[in-house]
This record gives C-alpha cells, sequence and structure tokens, in this order.
DNA sequence: GTGCATGCAAAGGCTTTGCATACCA
DNA sequence: TGGTATGCAAAGCCTTTGCATGCAC
C-alpha cells in the first residue's frame, strides 16, 4: 500500500465527504484494482482481492466500484460480451480501444484529430457532450501472425 | 408485406440455404422490425410483433433476431444501459451515433474524415479491423432547451 | 411423415438488493 | 452506542435453453 497515494486521498476525501466509513475492505478492493493496471471485469477483481482477504464478497466488490465511479478513480466500459470492465480514470487520460475478437486483448490509443472532429459532430448537432467511446473490433497484429 | 421486398429475398435464400422453414412468425417478426424504422430493443419488438401475432413468444423473437444478425439484415448496438438494440443493417450505411443521456434519442451520423483515421490508427496498429463503434454520449439539442 | 420451429417455462449469467451480523466513528 | 458496511443468499433483469407440441416441407 506505498504507491497510488494520491487514489487514496481522493477516495478517503470522498468517503468522509459522504459520511461513509474508512473500511479495510473498501482500500483492499482499491488497492487491487489499481495495481492490476489494466482493464479487469467485477470477477477478476472479486479473486484478485479474495486473494488478499479471503472473506470478501461479490456484494462489496460491486458496491465499491459504485463508489470508485462516483469518485472518478474508475470508468466504466462495456465492450458488449456481456460483463462490464473498469479501469483506473484518475491520472488516466481519455482514449479509445482496439478489442481483438480473437484473444480478447484490449489496445489503448488516443487520435487527437479523432477527438476534434468529435466536438465538431457535437457542435453541428448542438449536443452537448459528456463522454464518448470508440471502439474498434479486429483482430491484433499478433492473432494476425499466428494465424498464417 | 408490400414494401421491404428485397429484405425478405434475402432472409427467404438465407432461411433456403441453411436447410430452415419459412414460418409466417419469422417473416412477421421481421416486418416489424423493418416497419419500425429505427433502433429497437427485443422487448419491444417482441411486444409490436405482438399486437399482429397475440401467440408469439418472446424466445422466438430472439431466435429470429440471431438469423437476421446473421444475415446481415439486423445489427446489435449495445449502449451499456443492460439491454441489446437492433438496426436495420441492410440498405443502412455505417454510422456512429449520438446518445442522449436525459430523453435517450438516438441521432445517426457519419464523418468521413473520422472513418479515415481510424483506418490509419488501425494501420499503423497493424489491426485488421472487422467494425467500429463510436458512440458520443451528452444531451441533445431538444432537451437543453427544455433545461432553460 | 420427418424434422425443424414454436411457445412456455425454467435455467443462465451478471448484477443488485435484503437482512442479520460486524465494525467504524 | 448508533448507524453504516459486510457477507451471504436470494432476487432481478435480460437472454438462452429444454422440451413437448405444432407446423413447414
Amino acid at each position: 500500500m506505498k504507491q497510488f497515494l494520491k487514489e487514496y486521498g481522493i477516495f478517503e476525501e470522498y468517503l468522509k465527504k459522504n459520511g461513509l466509513k474508512l473500511t479495510q475492505q473498501r482500500f483492499l478492493i482499491l488497492d487491487s484494482f489499481l495495481n492490476y493496471g489494466s482493464h479487469i471485469s467485477a470477477e477478476v477483481l472479486f479473486k484478485k482481492t479474495r486473494t488478499r482477504d479471503a472473506k470478501i464478497g461479490f456484494a462489496t466488490v460491486y458496491r465499491t466500484l459504485k463508489h470508485l465511479i462516483k469518485c472518478q478513480l474508475a470508468r466504466e466500459l462495456d465492450f458488449g460480451n456481456g460483463r462490464v470492465q473498469y479501469e483506473p480514470e484518475y491520472n488516466h487520460a481519455h482514449h479509445d480501444h482496439l478489442i481483438c475478437e480473437n484473444c480478447g486483448r484490449y489496445i489503448e490509443f488516443l487520435n487527437s484529430q479523432i477527438e476534434e472532429l468529435q466536438e465538431q459532430v457535437c457542435k453541428k448537432y448542438r449536443f452537448q457532450m459528456r463522454s464518448h467511446r470508440m471502439h474498434i473490433y479486429g483482430i491484433c497484429d499478433q492473432c494476425q501472425k499466428k494465424e498464417r
């Protein structure tokens, strides 16, 4: 629990502000989440956390994730495979995803020209953008090589 | 059942090719789907079809939708609200969506520059694109006006 | 007639909720 | 001490599957 001090601080502040309690479980889940370092499903996060606290429950993981989203430490991602993924949001700039339909790998990318064009589109439709997601589905480089 | 002759033809051919049967229900569901003219959920499609055939079942709607996707008459869309939406694919060029988080309205748009940049991104990562989705979430013009 | 299709209901998978107990403040 | 948090299990929601009956071919 040495790194991610800022994130802990944000979570602590959020909990205090909302009259919520600073429990071991909540910080254990946050820590597992941040240490995973990539998109993670609630199930995997549950399992990861369980290796450190054998009694943790599924419901606690889901409830904690909701809090992490509220204080913008986490972000929800739905790749349309029936289970929501979560990824760290703090200190993690906006980006889009290439999703390999073969191995399930996610590649993050950011293209400022696309971002700018998105804003232009919104202007044209007088649409007030709050967030946006771009998902490109296909086959990644490594899987293409394997197929040959 | 006068319009959409081409779509009926495509479905018929698909069914025959795969040794499937041309049932009333299947064509009734296809017709309700095409006549709806916009993104539709399985539940709404079920209800729409039910007004024409009081005995139609949920499972038949889902099973038929799977076939419509296979023969590319329909396309699945997941806006991350827990239920999948379906939209006509035949004669309906690729486009992206602005999704109003207030009223739920979907606005379709297409920006060829964005499309081109997406291909460039894929090239850079040697990623073989199969499909892509861009969803912009926010508040639509009409809802902004109402808020004032 | 044969075999796929249907409709019903039950089961699945993921997520949320209810409730008694535990624990932070 | 008082009230929120937890863990368990049950319930919810959307979708799929199993099965007996029905219907297309």
